[in-house]
RNA sequence: CGCGGGGUGGAGCAGUCGGUAGCUCGUCGGGCUCAUAACCCGAAGGUCAUAGGUUCAAGUCCUAUCCCCGCAA
């Protein structure tokens, strides 16, 4: 008798989740629940989510609520009859009518160690507050925001360099490991719950534009740590133009160089390399407006900066 | 019909009012040097995205097509 499941997910994370779940000779994925189909790209084209396309491959039946809340979605998922619902970064809530419809319960696969960094975005918030080491920790679902009780944990050590694509392909590793782990537990009977520690949580909230804006005032390693934590999406302005700053790496300052926070002290084939109010950062790549991204070599064989 | 930028030697860019296609880097050869990623000299490498049009003359102006990219979500 197989584990009657639904999966809930949405971005690229959730789709290992899925795809762990649709392996198993044990599980039957009868639902997978994703976000509705978003505008997305250029052109306003609507794009379905990665689970979608995922779902879509392996022929699996779809919802894509707007809202949970609604009751014909409610009643949608309990005609389902599901054992277990499994979420991995749905992007909503789950209410209480939704959790109490599996009788095995609601597991949800975050990618944090438990209870710090709840939330949705806390593989970023990690490596911009500069964190040693993050990881994997399925729960079973409360009606809190990841608040519910821990099963299991994979820990992931992160290298002071370690960009958010290379964490994350880490973190998708572990997450396979940590929900056969819970599922192969929760057959046998040896799942164990631990509650969390409440006084020891921290949130990671979603990232928004203004959370990449980088202060030229700040210390190098803090600036550091949020270009690899945002990749992409932290911006600066340099010589009077926003540049998008994608990958930085720490240097020693040039000592004959006097230039204020945010200048940049040189713009040749030592590199490029930027005043901060403590250290200095090389930029190793970088995004001009309207430009593709390029590394700071290329950018600075077609244009000149600092002077 | 969301807004916008762009396709020019291998890379990144400039090219004005249509009039010999240029710069920085790279590559190759030579030189200098104890040596070099530094410096000097030289060379190769372009159907200016594609198709039409205007013109004595088009990278440049007009029309259409293809492709790439950024913003916003």
């Amino acid at each position: 008798m197989k584990l009657r499941t639904i999966f809930m997910g949405t971005p690229d994370f959730a789709v290992a989740s899925l795809e762990t779940l649709i392996e198993r000779g044990d599980v039957e994925v009868v639902g997978v629940v994703t976000q509705p189909d978003r505008p997305r790209g250029r052109g306003h084209k609507l794009m379905p989510s990665p689970v979608k396309v995922v779902a879509q491959n392996n022929s699996l039946p779809i919802l894509q609520p707007e809202r949970l809340k609604n009751d014909n979605v409610i009643d949608e998922l309990a005609a389902l009859a599901p054992d277990l619902i499994i979420v991995a970064a749905f992007g909503q809530i789950l209410p209480q009518r939704v959790l109490d419809i599996p009788p095995r319960g609601c597991i949800n696969v975050h990618a944090s160690l438990l209870p710090r960094y709840r939330g949705a975005a806390p593989i970023e918030w990690c490596l911009i507050n500069g964190e040693r080491s993050t990881g994997i920790t399925t729960m079973m679902m409360d009606a809190g925001l990841d608040t519910g009780d821990m099963l299991v944990k994979r820990e992931v050590p992160i290298d002071e360099n370690m960009t958010l694509p290379e964490l994350y392909d880490k973190l998708i590793d572990r997450s396979v490991e940590a929900l056969n782990e819970t599922i192969d537990r929760l057959l046998d009977g040896t799942l164990e719950r631990q509650k969390q520690d409440d006084a020891q949580s921290t949130y990671a909230p979603m990232i928004k534009k203004d959370t990449g804006a980088i202060d030229w005032h700040r210390s190098a390693r803090s600036i550091h740590n949020l270009v690899r934590g945002l990749c992409g999406r932290a911006f600066a302005t340099l010589d009077g133009q926003i540049f998008k700053i994608c990958r930085t790496r720490l240097v020693d300052p040039p000592l004959d160089c006097t230039v204020e926070c945010g200048g940049v002290m040189c713009a040749d084939r030592r590199g490029l390399i930027i005043r901060t109010g403590e250290g200095a950062v090389e930029i190793l790549e970088l995004q001009a407006p309207n430009c593709k991204r390029m590394s700071a070599a290329d950018y600075l064989k077609g244009h000149s900066l600092g002077r």
